[in-house]
DNA sequence: CAGGGTCGTTACGGAACCGTTACGTGATTC
DNA sequence: GAATCACGTAACGGTTCCGTAACGACCCTG
């Protein structure tokens, strides 16, 4: 079930999203990090650093200090993969989940809003 | 005519438009910087530092460095008021236009994916 | 069990952004 | 026309991110 938007409609959501993403969030979180935050809780698990480079099309280290940030902030943890110890498993939390689904709320009310 | 979407249509509307965006901009822009832009071209004019630092709840060197970065960009430019000079009126640009037109097309083309 | 390959992290110098503060210029008020 | 206010910018120190390179830990093959 497809949702067409017009360019107008298309731009206008984006437009309300941001602006009340950058007026509740003080934590400002950059594209990428929203990337990977949406990524880790939308696509199946497991997830990896050297998966997560690859998708983004971004170096490693880049993952790694998103998950630092992430970390600090509660919104994703990591684990050892026990079976291959040269492994990190990204693992949601609590608090991660209540951030997208603040996020998804808010993205629903400004599609509401929409009109043209 | 509202746009109604799921909460798992909303957050998978999210997730591709920023990943691709991710992907194939080098920019990487921050959500502060892309909420100005396209509040600049989707509002009506004018369009002062006063007047964006108030929409954004964010101080005014704030939008002075977004300005600059952007400017040196390409995607905005400033001219001084005529009528009040203290005044810096924020004007579109070719550059900024194209920029915007294919986000609105990578929304499009995500929301055309959606499924559920 | 030595060697090479893969994993994630750390270290490094550089760049960009942050908030606060101070400044220069222009408008306004008395 | 002097004092005051408004506007945007520059300067400051601090934080965070970047890309490259090097590192330790781990797996696997011969």
């Amino acid at each position: 079930m497809p949702v067409e938007l017009s360019a107008s409609q298309a731009l206008n959501l984006w437009h309300g999203v941001s602006l009340e993403q950058v007026r509740i969030d003080n934590r400002d979180l950059t594209l990428r990090q929203i990337s990977i935050l949406l990524h880790i809780y939308l696509v199946p698990p497991p997830h990896t650093v050297r998966g997560l480079a690859g998708i983004l099309g971004v170096t490693k280290p880049v993952i790694t200090r998103a998950l630092d940030t992430m970390g600090d902030l509660g919104l994703v943890s990591r684990m050892r993969d026990e079976r291959d110890k040269r492994n990190v498993i990204i693992k949601r939390t609590v608090n991660g989940a209540l951030y997208l689904e603040k996020l998804g709320d808010l993205i629903i009310d400004q599609g509401r809003k929409l009109s043209i």
